[in-house]
DNA sequence: TTGAAAGCGATACCAG
DNA sequence: CTGGTATCGCTTTCAA
């Protein structure tokens, strides 16, 4: 930077607010220090720029990347904050090395804002975190003061599926959902809602829950195996997401059974639901459009000085598709013909 | 950091030393220092640090978010990097806004090491960056001094699809691949690569080629279908990697065929394409493992001093599933039964 | 081994 | 409107 004020001839304070476009400077002196930019092929460092002012850059920070649904926001926030001159840096955790010191790092790494996926952090620390850094989560239903949350209505998008179940006269339907990390009834978690509201449904209906807890990734497999094999009068499966779902149609198919024999219904509606060979039922509570808002929403508070928490949520739809089916009349599971 | 000197009743240089575990201090002033450390719960600011030493993170630059294959790289990177300090830091490009751009940004930011995923990116561009920066170019043949790649047999790899096909008894076998972007003879991309073999075998078994390339990502879904209505001798279709695999079997099951009809085969074995109800033939090259990889040969650079340029080859595998079947005897396609 | 002081590359305040 | 200067939080000589 001092080169660049050098070459035009100024000083650098006035270099720093060409490229900050600042108040308060002549056309004149603009156009010399754009092109002793241009010509010098300058780049201002970030990580001073960090120091003092802002980074331009938005964190991201996801659990994993076994979840297909978090690809959506990801893409949703990249093409939204796409020509804007603000950078989506995104930090995926791993096992253990997830939620809070993945957050810390993002804050130590003084982005301006971020997005978390963080069904797991205790609000209390959020707040604290919110208070220095601009922060929207996606998904939680807690309702702090301090950090944005964007949502979708998990209690109407469980509905929709139950009541699609039972439109089409099942009567034993099984949930099956992620181990909950922690007892914490505060950071309301989006599998937390969808349970709740299932649970409410059956009851409604006078039907016994049965809710399976799946634990690692093999286990989801294992876990549906075994409940069939159990419980063989269950014909419909409603998964907690998309990726559970999916791995619930494997060990269905795996099983030498289809659609017909149990429908499976699942949320989120990742790219490969629609695809014909999946053709998965589920909820969309358009994960793109997701991270387009949570964009839009850090934006508020970086650029638009918002200081009061938003909380917003997505009405989700249903999608139906192949897998689920009317429940098969007649010819029950547990009684093979001849 | 002054708090923390202050605390401990030592000067900021010491406190430096501590965390970064320099050489040349006694463990009684270590211990002091820690223990202020943890009392105030001070954190270094990253910014800053990267200022004068590093940032303690790596940059992943990838061309979008619509190939599920890089999610296996970034997934590879980020356990290998998890509890050791670095944060990997995920640049996705959109549309115009990839390549150059975002290694650009991620520079600026001065990461400590790069993963690119780069088709695209001019060599001589690439050389000059990696001059001030290492970087591991990903899927690339072209064989720098100046920057590391990690590429797998592209050429075997696609010679082991095509004579699968053929041991199949298939004899008109269409290529899907995507457009270039540029006449670059220079950067060899995996998909030329996928290409050239391609011509080659059917070259020399006498059969002709028939290339399809593909633009956008609806396009891919048309021009399969266009392909197959054109010229119905075609039985079977290597597309030049899974995710044009899974949109050619997208157009394929919509057109009311099966595999029994036109066999399907891809690259890279993402997770989806051994779900029972893909099944897709393909050809894996460890894409996590290339993750790993990718990060151990940055880390010999940044802090093993590596400075000579290496270039890995991972061996492909096939894998064969259900999407690719012996083309069926005695009923062409074109004559329907009755 | 430890401390003091000089940067690193920007921003921001305050005179001129 | 412009230039000088203190400053941000850390690393890195260089003496002591």
């Amino acid at each position: 930077m001092d080169d660049v004020a050098k070459a035009a001839g100024v000083s650098k304070g006035s270099v720093s607010k060409v490229i900050r476009n600042a108040y308060g400077l002549s056309p004149a002196m603009r156009k010399r220090v754009e092109t002793a930019i241009t010509e010098l092929g300058y780049r201002p460092s970030i990580a001073a720029r960090a120091m003092r002012g802002s980074s331009f850059s938005i964190g991201m920070e996801i659990p994993n990347l076994d979840i297909d649904f978090f690809t959506q926001i990801m893409a949703g926030a990249t093409s939204r904050l796409a020509g804007s001159g603000y950078q989506l840096v995104i930090a995926p955790g791993h096992g253990e090395m997830s939620g809070t010191p993945v957050l810390e790092n993002l804050a130590d790494r003084s982005v301006d804002g971020i997005i978390a996926v963080a069904p797991d952090v205790s609000p209390e620390w959020l707040e604290d975190l919110a208070r220095d850094i601009p922060i929207v989560l996606i998904g939680r239903h807690d309702h702090s003061t301090n950090y944005d949350t964007l949502t979708n209505d998990d209690e109407a998008g469980a509905a929709l599926l139950v009541e699609h179940l039972l439109d089409l006269g099942h009567t034993r339907i099984a949930h099956l959902t992620i181990r909950m990390k922690d007892e914490r009834p505060d950071a309301i978690p989006p599998h937390e809602m969808r349970l709740t509201a299932y649970e409410t449904i059956l009851a409604r209906e006078g039907l016994e829950p049965l809710v399976v807890h799946a634990h690692a990734k093999d286990d989801i497999v294992r876990s549906t195996k075994a409940l069939l094999r159990t419980d063989p009068s269950v014909t419909a499966i409603f998964a907690g997401n998309d990726s559970l779902a999916i791995e619930a149609l494997r060990a269905i198919t795996e099983m030498g059974m289809t659609a017909d024999d149990v429908s499976v219904v699942g949320y989120d509606d990742v790219r490969i639901a629609s695809h014909p060979l999946v053709s998965l039922t589920t909820i969309t509570q358009f994960g793109d459009r997701m991270g387009e808002t949570a964009i839009d929403m850090l934006m508020e508070r970086i650029r638009g000085g918002r200081t009061t928490a938003r909380h917003e949520e997505i009405r989700p739809e249903l999608r139906v598709r192949g897998s689920s089916r009317p429940v098969r009349a007649g010819v029950p599971v547990s009684i093979p013909i001849r």
